[in-house]
DNA sequence: TTGCAAAATGCAAGCGCTTACATTACGTTA
DNA sequence: TAACGTAATGTAAGCGCTTGCATTTTGCAA
């Protein structure tokens, strides 16, 4: 038999015996009160504990100072932990973070950035460039800036914070090669949908129809996101007719997958076979042999995500989506040497 | 030079030539509205390409459909597997999820409790029963049904929607114990404000205090939730002077983390020294040997604390703390046997 | 003490939406 | 065809808050 209603501003301005208008200027600009009614004040709000409605606030002022994340899932470690460091950043600038998860669902993905969009977020982050113009529409339209991160391209259709997946991959390629590796197996990621797991595996696809070792020939696998899919992925590989002497993987989960499989079926890792990961997530060094994998500064990229945000939204709105305003950053992953990949 | 501004209920209204109740009866409840006027409608509606304010929503309807849930970090795949099966089965029940995590720290969390609650949210998913009082009291007093997770306690102070942490951590004791071992090394998570690795703690000390070999020892190292500090604490707890055969961890980070150091100080796990884990995350079959843990059903937990709380917000206001309403679940874990604990 | 500018506070108009109640339109029945 | 019950739609009053502007108070110089 409690319930007396939730206490509102006028509830606390009548307790302080000030107007609704002093209350609210106590808690959002304390300055514009004078010490004395502001003490008053703060003691009303927590005598009645009173807490401000957001929805209420949001609807009056226009702004939230709360920022949106659509990541495809949240149990996958490396946008764990991009994410946290987003959020650390965001509160240093007194922003809050709101995250929702896709699935992989590009149908759920939209709904999920019109539902943020809704509730007032002043800016989102975004993974990956790959979805309908209509959202970017939808977003530019209503002056909302974004971030596409975990992704660079060159191009200026959106402020970007990321890494170029297919450089890196490229990358990983010619140290393969350049090791003596000629039967080249790959597992990517599920490509569909997705172009971070799209751009690596044509990073490798291209490096090796264009270096100049005739011999160098490439199958493919694509899996999705578990241990389990890269082992299976991995036998199914060392199952064709030209046996590869490498595994590169789409990323450490499947490089993960791939080795626990293959040391199962009597192979060895590295001697046998090489595997090399993509990401760098903490399993990486606990797998044997431990992982050589392209590292992603996935920390500092949430970091600088924030930072940029947080520019663009306190620009005003005429330069919202300004290019300077919203500069894009590319990260420069490296390859970490570990023991999974030795010459054939 | 764009920035018509943001399409409202009016001008959507305006468009259809119908008033704004008829728009928003369209919108959320489509039956009472005939077909051709609704069709009007939502052709308006894609045409401005209108979607509601959510603030503006839950100030006039005064329910939002939210749940919010605040984790202590998304870098812990255990929170991130149970809240992922959270959120799908919330999203079965029509609600949102907004997630919010606070670094372990209680001022945060209690700030993120409020923040959520300002945001409207229908309905609350916490960690661990440890906070202050004053929380709990905000929260009833406001009519929030919350659940509590990861953590159940036979009281009825809270709903529970979790498992008896103490009671797993005595039965692995007594496993431990029935191989044979007695001079025994406890790592355990940092046990400040975290009532989870309090009740493993204490659960191995009461174990281990009130069986009945008398020559059992027990040393105990807490240690924070990564990797190295597991190794450390692993490093520690050896060089005492009673070296233990085995090392309860509280956590399946912390064991592998012991793990990984054990082997590097040349001592063969488990030949030498047993380790085992606590959550059954994936890493604990990654590791070598692989994990001797108990297994908590992360997902089910979040299935069920999902539907709880939606019954519990289904229900009208005198019903929602109700005890049937909230009904605690207990789940059972269970000891998976792996290759990390044998006889000393 | 008086007068005045500046600082503090109050007033009240919305912000975009839902919904109880009033009004209108429609289809039936006599 | 008239009268009436019902379904469809419209009207308008808030929901709790911020903020531009009006009003009151304060501090200080003359």
């Amino acid at each position: 038999m409690r319930s007396r209603s939730v206490p509102t501003l006028l509830d606390v301005a009548t307790e302080a015996n000030v107007s609704t208008a002093t209350v609210s200027r106590s808690l959002n600009n304390p300055d514009a009160v004078v010490p004395r009614t502001r003490k008053r004040v703060l003691e009303a709000v927590s005598k009645l504990g009173y807490s401000p409605n957001f929805g209420a606030r949001a609807l009056a002022a226009r702004r939230t100072n709360t920022i949106g994340a659509v990541i495809p899932t949240m149990e996958n470690a490396i946008f764990a932990r991009g994410l946290q460091a987003f959020q650390e950043t965001l509160s240093l600038g007194g922003c809050t973070l709101l995250v929702a998860s896709s699935s992989y669902r590009p149908d759920v993905e939209e709904e999920q950035i019109r539902s943020l969009v809704a509730r007032g977020a002043d800016g989102l982050l975004l993974i990956g460039t790959h979805r309908s113009q209509k959202i970017y529409d939808f977003l530019t339209g209503r002056d909302i800036p974004y971030v596409v991160a975990w992704t660079y391209r060159p191009d200026a259709d959106h402020t970007y914070v990321g890494f170029d997946n297919r450089g890196a991959a490229i990358q990983m390629v010619h140290k393969v090669l350049a090791l003596g590796h000629r039967r080249i197996g790959m597992i990517a990621g599920l490509t569909a949908g997705n172009d971070r797991a799209r751009d690596r595996r044509s990073g490798v696809e291209e490096a090796i129809a264009t270096c100049d070792h005739p011999a160098a020939s490439l199958s493919v696998a694509e899996a999705e996101y578990s241990y389990d899919a890269g082992g299976d992925a991995a036998e199914r590989l060392m199952d064709g007719a030209e046996r590869p002497t490498v595994l590169i993987c789409g990323n450490d989960i499947l490089a993960v997958g791939a080795i626990k499989r293959l040391k199962k079926l009597g192979l060895q890792v590295p001697q046998q076979v090489s595997v090399t990961g993509f990401d760098d997530i903490e399993v990486a060094t606990i797998v044997e042999p431990s992982l050589t994998t392209v590292h992603v500064p996935h920390r500092d990229m949430g970091g600088i995500a924030a930072k940029t945000l947080l520019r663009m939204i306190s620009g005003d709105a005429a330069k919202r989506t300004d290019v300077s305003t919203g500069k894009s950053h590319q990260l420069m992953p490296d390859i970490v040497d570990r023991e999974s990949l030795v010459a054939p």
